[in-house]
DNA sequence: CCAATATATCAGTATATCTTGATATATATA
DNA sequence: TATATATATCAAGATATACTGATATATTGG
């Protein structure tokens, strides 16, 4: 049950659906491209990005001082059903801005 | 965004998740006997089974004063994979209680 | 080592959700 | 019609969750 509940809550959350929707369809994003790209303040952003990683959604890899989140693969059934879901929803995506590794858009 | 929350939020609380598992397991149940099957009083029942009808879980068929509740056949892909993941769920579920209309347990 | 940057966590406040007990509505029956 | 029963809803308090700003930790480069 604990599992499955936080799994459930980890989606319970718009702003955690548009960002679990945004890394599906850019792949692997720090959290400073996040950042900039959904303009969310940073404390917000890493708290999110933790229950979605705890809910199964989400892995996270460290290349120096940057964390790449990514969708985490492969998902089990219900968790990849979860994520179909939330590909078929229309949430109007804000566009893309990578940082190049010395603060400026690319 | 929004009927999909609200799916989602209907399956994030333990209690709903119960009620949800033992209604697939039971069948169309009304509310009294869910009240004296799961030790629930009334109001609580009536605002979760609510819930999970907005939530499309449910259906609702009056007969007289009583509520049969039921899962809604047939489910959309998304809730059915959550309906099976349930399925899987070790959780305990109390015994079946029927009242007959007389007030007394069958 | 020191400064700058990326990320994580904490504290306080605001908002939402759950629970209970009380009340309202509707139906059946004497 | 009056009463009892089944269900739904409301109000108030308790608990959980989200947001912001501040602080802590860790890594890189000078």
């Amino acid at each position: 049950m604990d599992l499955f509940l936080k799994s459930i809550s980890a989606l319970n959350d718009e702003t955690r659906v548009l960002i679990l929707r945004f890394l599906d369809t850019h792949g692997a994003l720090c959290v400073c491209d996040l950042q900039a790209s959904l303009q969310m303040i940073q404390s917000r952003l890493s708290r999110h990005l933790k229950i979605l990683k705890e809910g199964g959604f989400l892995r996270v890899e460290r290349q120096g001082t940057w964390a790449y989140y990514c969708v985490r693969s492969p998902l089990d059934s219900f968790r990849l059903a979860a994520l179909e879901e939330i590909r078929y929803l229309e949430i109007s995506l804000p566009e893309l801005k990578k940082m190049d590794k010395a603060g400026c858009t690319l």
